[in-house]
DNA sequence: GCAAATGTCGCCGTTTGA
DNA sequence: CGGATCAAACGGCGACAT
């Protein structure tokens, strides 16, 4: 094709991040707590108690006993140094006196449905990041960005009673930055002669795609800041990281990003996976491994059926008790969705597993999803083609 | 004896088919 | 015919994200 090679017209992408979601979730319901350190999390949470007064009993951090996680805690539990992903009885440790609630993803849903519609009602271009965050593609709609952002936070306000935090610049990587400069209830606005005042100063983990590994790496080498590294010798990134991913730096750390906001997207695989209350051993516990088993392989097929794929490749996750963790996948001669096959799928991979050490959490999943009655896309009509 | 659940993607070694 | 080669698929695994 002789199609002229147009150059990208200047885009403008927003990317909105909702404030502590689930926790802001909970606090609607239990208005009481506003102003203390809540957290979310902990599995096997009690449920907060009614008084006969009326007023209610909740769950302190200090009680807790277990081996979950924290999900989110509210801007005052952070500040006593308790964040999500953090084991609960660490947290406790820190914050004994902090409200421990139990996790409601039914209603976090509810709430995400609403501020996204809330949303697409002005911008309908929107890219799904899970449950509490979107990408906003506002390249065609006429408006300055700043009372734009302001009037898609009043709307998600007052479809939710939510606060969020908005950045709107050039292109999805520097949004996401932005989106968590002002915290919450921020608007941030940046454009690229912007870079070297607002983002250059900022530590290279603020750049979504690096994480603690790279982290490190580049602490080594001396590069702690996302200016350090857009400084840095690209000769010398590419001894250290290779050549793809050297070159998605040097373009991170300039605020280079091409990635188009993406409104439509099928599911790669879907998984079921749990961590047990005490570690089990595949001889000792062989039952109740087994019965835990089966149940995740049929929520798993439950999880297809209600949203329609069928899958040719099942795996399972097995982590040891000394959390390394190893995964096997079985390929099917057809897709599908019955929760006995995938079971014999799943017996096959864990034939093939180390079963000396004890395990601490089992989990199958299931990938090369085929959607199952949908009129026909072109992924079936390659997949079909292929048995022919 | 801390460390959840769910999902995506990229890399790499192996297998397979041409 | 054996060997070299190449691409696609597969399987395992690690990194990263919310």
């Amino acid at each position: 094709m002789g199609e002229p090679v147009l150059s990208p017209a200047s885009r403008r992408i927003a990317h909105l991040d909702m404030d502590a979601f689930y926790a802001s979730v909970e606090l609607l319901r239990y208005p009481e707590l506003r102003g203390l350190p809540v957290v979310i999390g902990g599995r096997r949470t009690q449920q907060p108690q009614v008084l006969p007064d009326g007023s209610r009993r909740f769950a302190r951090l200090r009680d807790y006993v277990g081996r979950g996680v924290l999900t989110t805690s509210t801007y005052e539990a952070r500040a006593l140094g308790v964040f999500s992903g953090m084991g609960t009885m660490k947290a406790a440790r820190l914050a004994p006196d902090g409200i421990l609630l139990p996790v409601d993803f039914d209603a976090y849903r509810h709430y995400s449905r609403r501020f996204k519609e809330a949303v697409a009602a002005i911008a309908p271009k929107i890219e799904d990041r899970g449950i509490d965050e979107i990408y906003i593609d506002l390249s065609d709609i006429p408006e300055d960005s700043l009372s734009l952002a302001r009037r898609i936070k009043a709307a998600v306000m007052t479809a939710t009673g939510l606060t969020c935090s908005i950045g709107i610049t050039p292109n999805k990587l520097l949004s996401k930055i932005c989106s968590d400069l002002e915290k919450p209830d921020g608007i941030t606005i940046l454009a690229l002669d912007e870079i070297p005042g607002r983002i250059w100063p900022l530590p290279v983990r603020k750049i979504n795609g690096i994480g603690p590994k790279a982290g490190e790496k580049l602490a080594g080498l001396g590069i702690a800041t996302i200016g350090e590294l857009a400084a840095a010798d690209p000769a010398l990134l590419q001894s250290h990281f290779g050549l793809a991913y050297a070159t998605w730096l040097h373009d991170a750390a300039r605020g280079v990003d091409d990635r188009p906001v993406v409104t439509h997207s099928e599911p790669r695989s879907i998984s079921r996976e749990t961590t047990f209350e005490r570690d089990l051993h595949p001889r000792e516990d062989r039952a109740a491994l087994s019965e835990i088993f089966t149940a995740l392989c049929l929520r798993v097929a439950e999880d297809l059926q209600r949203k329609g794929y069928r899958s040719r490749t099942i795996g399972i996750k097995l982590r040891y008790d000394d959390f390394a963790t190893v995964t096997r996948d079985f390929s099917l001669p057809t897709a599908t969705d019955d929760a006995a096959t995938i079971r014999r799928a799943a017996g096959e991979c864990l034939r093939r597993a180390p079963l000396e050490k004890r395990l601490r959490l089992l989990g199958v999943r299931a990938g090369n999803l085929l959607p199952v009655a949908g009129e026909g896309t072109a992924e079936m009509a390659v997949q079909g083609e292929l048995l022919v």
